[in-house]
DNA sequence: TCCTTTTGCATAGCGAGCTATATAAAATCG
DNA sequence: CGATTTTATATAGCTCGCTATGCAAAAGGA
């Protein structure tokens, strides 16, 4: 039995992803940002002073995985953390000015490398692209209960 | 302006493959593999004994990536590296008898895994998300010459 | 109230991707 | 032939994903 790995959604997942991060790494390092951290500024430039838990939540990350890259962000200038002062558990993380100002040229940035990924596709077949990928991530989601 | 990741084509990409990362390392774990060198032990099955720059330009993997997968593969009794007679500077990789006998149960892994997160598409679906993510990634592997 | 459990975050350690750089062997050029 | 360039691989050092653990604060239960 042959395997070929361009039929296997999975082997096509992971190079259409790093060829994505590699395109995307190239346009915004000149903004200081770089491919992991884009998630997190995207769910602040929506709403700032979210806590770290509220992130893990919504982007989908392990929680030591976004503790990590926050890390980074404090140390590159784009979010300070601050102790919630109710609940001593809570860090909520706030955008430097610094941060607030590359909402503009990265989310560009970002939209202008999509536009590029589907050149040559119509319109439907960019919808239907993005509706097939959200319908596979919800499948994936629910984890296999390998008997 | 906003900027929607769950319509971003390069955010759904990252979100996916992580999610096919973390399913189909829960499968072949047990049989000593992880998902970064899938991709060469699939080529090696293929033809053993290529040499690294074969396997780098195959699989579209930095070099310095694939030198330090290959340790690690050599490391975990999957692969031995030798030195070609003729050209010095060449290394051949050869599977282990282990790495061989892995063949039937990885792929078998691949597959379902490929299959449960395809589930709920119909075949014509499968075969389109399919040719639209080569698609992409041909799109993509065209640096985007930022002017 | 005190003890236990739950929750939020940090840290250690590994895999796998990347760039940049070093080194050896082969090929090429004057 | 000798010097230079090209090719193949290795290494250093970073990001960012993961699991496993540790620890402090809050919540809940006897």
């Amino acid at each position: 039995m042959t395997f070929d790995k361009t039929d296997s959604a999975g082997y096509l997942a992971n190079h259409m992803a790093r060829l994505f991060a590699r395109a995307i790494h190239a346009r915004i390092k000149p903004l200081g940002l770089s491919p992991g951290n884009f998630p997190a500024m995207l769910e602040l430039w929506a709403r700032d002073g979210q806590t770290q838990s509220e992130l893990v939540q919504r982007l989908d990350i392990e929680q030591a995985t976004m503790a990590n890259t926050l890390t980074r962000m404090e140390r590159d200038g784009l979010i300070t953390r601050t102790k919630d002062a109710d609940d001593g558990r809570l860090q909520r993380i706030w955008l430097t000015e610094r941060g607030k100002s590359l909402q503009n040229p990265a989310t560009e940035a970002a939209r202008s490398e999509n536009a590029r990924a589907l050149q040559g596709l119509t319109a439907e077949e960019q919808d239907a692209f993005l509706a097939l990928m959200r319908h596979v991530i919800q499948t994936l989601r629910v984890p296999s209960k390998t008997p």
